[in-house]
DNA sequence: CAAATAATTAAACACCTGTTCATATGTTTG
DNA sequence: CAAACATATGAACAGGTGTTTAATTATTTG
C-alpha cells in the first residue's frame, strides 16, 4: 500500500471516528437541520454546553462542521453535503434485520 | 427525543465507531473487493492475524462483514451494499482541500 | 466601564479500546 | 490418531477519550 493512501485511510478512519460517538452524533443530527448555536443544541441534545462544545472542536478540525459566530452568539453547521449522504445511507444499513453473527463450522467431507 | 430514537442512534454510533479505526478500516478496505481468508487480510493490511481476527469479530458482531468457511480457512466479506456507498462518498469528502478552523470574531457593530 | 450572557478552555478522572503474547479451538492430511 | 495449518480466544498492558467541574474569554447591553 502507498504512503499516500495510508494517510487517506486515516484520515477517512478520522471522520468515522468522530461520527463513531453517540454524542457528536446527535450533535450531528441536530446541526443538520440547520445552523444552531451551541446553546440550542444543548438543549436539543441533553448535553451540556461545555461537552457540546468540546465536542464542536473536535467536529470543526475534522471539518464536519462549520462556524460561524452572530453577536453573542456561535451558529454551527453541518460543513458538506456528504455527511448527509453518509448518514441517510448509514440509517437505512441500521433499519434492517439483524440473523446471528457466529463463525460457522465447515460442513463434512471435501 | 423518542426512545427508539435513541437506540437507532445507538447503533449508528457503534457502525460508525467500527469504522472508525485505521485497522478494522483497513481491514475492511481489503475485503471490499472480494471474499478473503484471514491470512490474507492480515498479509495485505500488514496487521498480525491475531489482531485481525480480534477485529474481524467486532465487524462481525456489528454486521459489517459476513463469514463464510471453506476448509480451514474462513472467508470474510462485507456484509452489505451501504457500507460501500458510504466508503465511497466518505473518500471523496476527504479528497477535498482544508481551510483553516477556528471560530471567527465577530465584526464591529450589530 | 461593569454586569450579564454565550461560548470556550483547562485540569482531572474514570473508562474504554487497540494491541501483543500466549493458548486453545477447529480442520485437514499423513 | 498425531501433526500441521488456520483461525479464534483470553489475559494483561499502554494509551486514548468522553465527561465533569471550574475558570476564562468574547460579546453585547445598562
Amino acid at each position: 500500500m502507498t504512503a499516500t493512501a495510508q494517510q487517506e485511510l486515516a484520515s477517512l478512519a478520522e471522520v468515522f471516528h468522530l461520527m463513531g460517538d453517540p454524542s457528536r452524533l446527535s450533535i450531528l443530527m441536530t446541526v443538520l437541520e440547520g445552523a444552531r448555536p451551541v446553546a440550542e443544541i444543548a438543549a436539543a441534545t441533553g448535553l451540556s454546553a461545555s461537552l457540546v462544545s468540546h465536542h464542536l472542536r473536535l467536529l470543526r478540525a475534522g471539518r464536519l462542521v462549520r462556524a460561524e459566530r452572530r453577536g453573542k452568539q456561535v451558529f454551527y453547521t453541518v460543513d458538506d453535503a456528504h455527511i448527509r449522504s453518509v448518514l441517510t445511507d448509514m440509517a437505512e444499513h441500521v433499519a434492517e434485520p439483524a440473523p446471528a453473527g457466529r463463525v460457522p463450522r465447515a460442513k463434512a467431507g471435501a
